[in-house]
RNA sequence: GCCGGAGUGGCGGAAUUGGCAUACGCGAUCGACUCAAAAUCGAUUGCCCUUGCGGGCUUGUGGGUUCGAGUCCCACCUCCGGCACCA
C-alpha cells in the first residue's frame, strides 16, 4: 500500500456510487420503496449556475452531505436531491454582453456544477434533478401562479415602482440595497407601471404566527423576518377636511398623544393632494416638490440626516379628539407606502415631527410628562419618545398614557373617528421583470375578455427565442411579435400575451417540492410523495437569505395548503445557516482577486481535504477566514489516518476482549468509545463539525502514541485496527471517499452502510479519576483517586500531598468543598 | 437610532450544568532520519520573574455574586451583521 492518493480512492468510490446510484431512494408506492425507515429530507439551497462554484458552495453541500450520511447511518431514508436555479440575471447580461444565448451560458454552467459536485463525492440522488429553467418546471411553476391568480393572490396593478435604470427592469423592494439595485449598484429610480404582484401582505399575520410551528431555526433568522414584516400595533384616526369634505385617515402607534397633533403631513405622492390644492396659492409650489421628490432617487429621499423639507397647503384638518384646526403640509419624510401615505404630527414626542416643526416654526406642545418634573414644564427635553403621566389633554390628564391608550381607541371607535388597527412593513411581492431570462407569466390580454389566463392545458408558454437581448424600457419578449399575437383563450378572439417573465424568488419558493416528484408530466407533484416526505428535515445555506427566499417560500407553502395542494403549513422544519468564508479577512470577489477556487484545491489535496477542510476551519454557522496551510494541516492528518491502515492492515489481530485489555491498549479503546461519543455529540449538538473532526484527530493522535508498543502482540494489533476504523467510521461524514476506502480494507463492507457506531459506556470512564485539588480557589495539585472513593478519602487525600501542604502551612482550614469526580477544594485562613 | 451576534495565545479556534483556561489545527523552535533537502516521526511552545526548584499574572474594560467566574449579575468599550424618515 502506497502513500494517500485521494485521486485513485475518489475516483473509485464515485464510480461505485455512480453505477449502483447508491443515493437514490424512491416514492411511495413506487419499487424500492422502504417503508421500514423513518424519512429525513435533507436539502441545500439550490445553486444559482453561474461560472464555476466557488468555496461557498463547496461549505454549503459539505455541511449538508456530513448531515445526510449521518442521517442515513442512524437508519433514516434519506432524499438529498440537487438542482439549478437557472433563470435570472448574470446569464442575460452575459448574452447582452456577447449575444450567446443565456441557455447555451447557463447549461454550461450547470455541466461545470453537475461534474464538480461528483467530483466532491456529494450524496446526491441525481435521478431527481432539475433545472428551473426547463419548460417542464417552468410549466409548474406558471401553473402554481395560475392557482394563486385564480384565489386573487396574483394581482395586476398600476404602481409605483423601483426601476434600475442599467439593468432596465423593475425591482422588488427586497432587491433596493440601500437605494441602490440589489445585483448591479446604480441608483434606483421611481416609476409608475402596470405590474404583478403576489399578496404576501395576507400572510403576513401567519408568517408571523407559526414560527411557533418550527423546530429549529437560528433566533437571528427569525428575528430579522420579524422585523421585516414589521408589525405594529396602533389605531386610525380620521382627520377631517372640513373645507373640501374630505376625511384623511391616519396610521399612528401613538393614540396617546393625539392632544399634541399640532400639524398634519401627506406624502408627495397622495392621490388628493391635487384635489386640495387646486387652483389655490400654494398649487404651484406644491406642484414643484413634488416633482422634485419625484426626480429623487430612494437613495437620496432615505438619506441619513436629510434636512426636513415641506410645502404648506394651506388647507387645514380638525384633530377628532378636541377639535382644532392644525395646518396641512405635504413632505418627503411621509411615505405613501406605509399606513395611509398622511400623518398626524405631534412634535413633542416624534423626533421626526419635531425637526419639520423646528424647521418650519410650528407649535410643539408637550402631552405627555418626562421622568424629569423640572423639564416637564417647558420645551426642554422635548421631543420626548418615552412614557409618563398625560398633560395637556384634557379629561386625560394625570392618567399614565399606557393606561389610557386603550380608552382613547375605545372613544375614537365610539365617536366613529378611528378604531384599533395593525399596520406592516410587509409589501406586497412584485413579479414581473422586463427581462427575457425568466418564466414567462402565463396571461394574455384580449381587447374584449381583459385579462385572461392561460388554461392549464395549453402550459407551458414557452419562451421565444429572440435574437435581442437588451432590454429597452419593456421585455425583450415584446420583440417576439409572432409570439406575443395569439388567440384569445375566452373568446377566440385577437389577443396580446404578457411579456413580463417572473421575478427568480418565484422558481426557487417551490423547488424543493418539486424535487419529490421531478419527472411527472400531470401535475406539480403527486400529492402522496408530498405528505411522505414534507416538511424538509433539514435545510441548509446562506444566511444572505434569510429573509427573501426563506419568506418567499414559507408564503408559497401557506397558499399552496391554502388551495389544498399541500399538508404542511411550512416549508423548513429546521434551518441551518451557514456562515461566509472570507479570504485575508474580506469577503470573495472577482475584482478583489482573491477568490479560492475549488477545483484546484480538489486536484491538490482531493475532495475528502477540501470537505474536512472546510467543515474544520471553525464552527460552520460562523464564517472563517481561508488558509492554505490550514488545508495542507488537515490533508496531513487524513494522510496519517492512512498511512494507520496501511500498517495496520498486513499484521495478524485477534477479537478484542474489552475486559482483559489493559494499559495502552486500554487507553486506546477507551479513547476510541470517547471519539464515537464526542462526534456524536457534536454532531446533535448543532453541528459542531469542527470540534468532531478535532476528536477524531486526537483518536489518531493517540493510535500514534501507541501503536509501536502495541503492534508487539495480536491483542494490541486489533485495538489499533479498532482505533482506526473507528477513526474511518466517524470521519466518513466529512471524508467519505478515504473512510470507504479504509473500512472496506479493515472490515469489508460498505462503511456508509454501517450504523452509526455506539459508544461503550464502560470504557468511557476508568477505575480510577484524576481529581483537581485547590486552595482558595487556586490549583495546587492533583490526585489519583477511585472513582467511588468516599468524600473523607478524598480530603485524607489532598491534606497528604505535599504540594498542598505547604499552602496549608501556618494556616487554618475553614472551609472544605469536594465535588466527587472533579475537585477538593480546601479554604484556609 | 432600533434589533441581533461576537470579543480567549503569534493566528483559526476549544472549554457540554459555575469546577484543571488555551483541546484540535496552523505557525515557530529544537531533535531523529538524510550526503543534503523535502516528506515523515518525536519534543517544546499563553505572558512575566527564576540557572533550577518554584512563584506570580492571564479570557475587551471596571465593579459585583460565589469556596470557585471565560461561563451568572450590573455598568461601559470595541468589532461584525440586519433594518432604518415605517408614523
Amino acid at each position: 500500500m502506497s502513500g494517500y492518493d485521494p485521486k485513485s480512492i475518489e475516483a473509485k468510490w464515485q464510480q461505485v456510487w455512480a453505477e449502483e446510484k447508491t443515493w437514490e431512494v424512491a416514492n411511495p408506492g413506487q419499487p424500492g420503496f422502504d417503508d421500514s425507515k423513518p424519512k429525513s429530507y435533507v436539502l441545500e439551497m439550490l445553486p444559482y449556475p453561474s461560472g464555476e462554484p466557488h468555496v461557498g458552495h463547496l461549505k454549503c453541500y459539505a455541511v449538508g452531505d456530513a448531515i445526510a450520511h449521518f442521517r442515513r447511518r442512524h437508519g433514516f431514508e434519506v432524499i438529498h436531491p440537487m438542482g439549478y436555479d437557472a433563470f435570472g440575471l448574470p446569464a442575460e447580461n452575459n448574452a447582452i454582453k456577447t449575444g450567446e444565448p443565456p441557455r447555451e451560458a447557463t447549461e454550461r454552467s450547470i455541466e461545470s456544477f453537475r461534474r464538480q459536485f461528483r467530483e466532491w463525492g456529494i450524496s446526491i440522488d441525481w435521478s431527481r434533478e432539475l433545472g428551473t429553467h426547463t419548460p417542464e418546471y417552468y410549466r409548474w411553476t406558471q401553473w402554481i401562479f395560475l392557482r394563486l391568480f385564480e384565489r386573487g393572490l396574483a394581482y395586476r396593478e398600476e404602481a409605483p415602482v423601483q426601476w434600475c435604470p442599467k439593468d432596465a427592469t423593475v425591482l422588488a423592494n427586497e432587491q433596493v440595497v440601500d437605494g441602490r439595485c440589489e445585483r448591479c449598484g446604480t441608483p434606483v429610480e421611481q416609476r409608475k407601471l402596470e405590474q404583478w404582484f403576489f399578496k404576501i401582505t395576507d400572510y403576513a399575520e401567519r408568517l408571523l404566527a407559526d414560527f411557533d410551528l418550527l423546530e429549529s431555526w437560528p433566533e437571528h433568522v427569525i428575528t430579522m423576518q420579524r422585523n421585516w414584516i414589521g408589525r405594529s400595533e396602533g389605531a386610525e384616526v380620521v382627520f377631517r377636511c372640513e373645507e373640501l369634505d374630505l376625511d384623511f385617515p391616519v396610521f399612528t402607534t401613538r393614540p396617546d398623544t393625539l392632544f399634541g397633533a399640532t400639524f398634519f403631513v401627506l406624502a408627495p405622492e397622495h392621490p388628493e393632494l391635487e384635489r386640495l390644492v387646486a387652483g389655490t396659492p400654494a398649487e404651484e409650489a406644491v406642484r414643484e416638490y413634488v416633482n422634485r421628490v419625484a426626480r429623487e432617487s430612494a437613495e437620496e429621499r432615505g438619506a441619513e440626516d436629510r434636512e426636513k423639507t415641506g410645502v404648506p397647503l394651506g388647507r387645514s384638518v380638525v384633530n377628532p379628539v378636541n377639535g382644532e384646526e392644525i395646518p396641512m403640509f405635504v413632505a418627503d419624510y411621509v411615505l405613501m407606502e406605509y399606513g395611509t401615505g398622511a400623518i398626524m404630527a405631534v412634535p413633542g414626542h416624534d423626533t421626526r415631527d419635531y425637526e419639520f416643526a423646528k424647521a418650519f416654526d410650528l407649535p410643539i406642545r408637550r402631552v405627555i410628562e418626562g421622568e424629569d418634573p423640572e423639564a416637564a414644564r417647558d420645551d426642554e427635553g422635548l421631543p420626548y419618545p418615552g412614557d409618563g403621566p398625560m398633560t395637556g389633554s384634557g379629561r386625560f390628564d394625570g392618567r399614565g398614557n399606557r393606561e389610557a391608550y386603550a380608552e382613547i381607541v375605545e372613544w375614537l371607535k365610539a365617536e366613529r373617528r378611528g378604531e384599533a388597527s395593525v399596520n406592516y412593513r410587509l409589501r406586497d411581492w412584485l413579479v414581473s421583470r422586463q427581462r427575457y431570462w425568466g418564466a414567462p407569466i402565463p396571461v394574455v390580454y384580449c381587447e374584449k375578455c381583459g385579462i385572461v389566463p392561460v388554461p392549464d392545458d395549453r402550459l407551458p408558454v414557452e419562451l421565444p427565442e429572440v435574437d435581442d437581448y437588451a432590454p429597452q424600457g419593456r421585455s425583450p419578449l415584446a420583440a417576439a411579435e409572432e409570439w406575443v399575437v395569439t388567440e384569445c383563450p375566452k373568446c377566440g378572439g385577437t389577443a396580446r400575451r404578457e411579456t413580463d417573465t417572473m421575478d427568480t424568488f418565484v422558481d426557487s419558493s417551490w423547488y424543493f417540492i418539486r424535487y419529490l416528484d421531478p419527472r411527472n408530466e400531470e401535475a406539480a407533484w403527486d400529492k402522496t410523495a408530498a405528505v411522505h416526505w414534507l416538511p424538509v428535515d433539514q435545510y441548509i445555506g446562506g444566511v444572505e437569505h434569510a429573509i427573501l427566499h426563506l419568506m418567499y417560500a414559507r408564503f408559497f407553502t401557506k397558499a399552496l395548503a391554502d388551495i389544498g395542494e399541500l399538508s404542511v403549513q411550512e416549508p423548513f422544519a429546521n434551518l441551518f445557516a451557514q456562515g461566509m468564508i472570507t479570504r485575508d479577512g474580506a469577503k470573495m470577489s472577482k475584482s478583489k482577486g482573491n477568490t479560492v477556487s475549488p477545483a484546484e484545491y480538489v486536484e491538490r489535496y482531493g475532495a475528502d481535504t477540501a470537505r474536512t477542510y472546510v467543515c474544520f476551519m471553525g464552527p460552520p454557522e460562523r464564517g472563517g477566514d481561508w488558509s492554505d496551510e490550514g488545508v495542507e494541516g488537515v490533508n496531513r492528518f487524513l494522510s496519517r489516518l492512512w498511512r494507520l491502515c496501511g500498517e495496520v492492515e498486513g499484521r495478524d489481530a485477534t477479537e478484542i476482549d474489552a475486559g482483559a485489555v489493559s494499559g495502552d491498549a486500554r487507553e486506546l479503546l477507551a479513547k476510541s468509545h470517547w471519539a464515537i461519543d464526542k462526534v456524536t455529540r457534536d454532531f446533535q449538538r448543532g453541528f459542531q463539525f469542527n470540534t468532531a473532526i478535532a476528536a477524531v484527530m486526537e483518536l489518531v493522535n493517540e493510535a500514534y502514541r501507541v501503536k509501536d508498543a502495541l503492534y508487539g502482540g495480536p491483542e494490541g494489533v486489533a485495538v489499533v485496527r479498532f482505533a482506526t476504523a473507528t477513526a474511518a467510521s466517524l470521519i466518513h461524514p466529512f471524508a467519505p471517499h478515504l473512510a470507504a476506502e479504509v473500512w472496506e480494507r479493515l472490515n469489508g463492507g460498505r462503511v456508509w452502510e454501517q450504523l452509526w457506531p455506539q459508544a461503550d459506556s464502560t470504557l468511557l470512564s476508568g477505575d480510577t479519576v484524576t481529581l483537581v485539588v485547590q486552595v482558595n480557589g487556586k490549583l495546587r495539585d492533583r490526585i489519583e483517586a477511585a472513582v467511588d472513593a468516599p468524600e473523607e478519602e478524598l480530603l485524607r487525600l489532598a491534606r497528604e500531598s505535599e504540594k498542598v501542604g505547604k499552602h496549608l502551612d501556618g494556616k487554618q482550614v475553614v472551609k472544605e468543598i469536594v465535588v466527587p469526580g472533579k475537585l477538593v477544594n480546601l479554604v484556609v485562613r
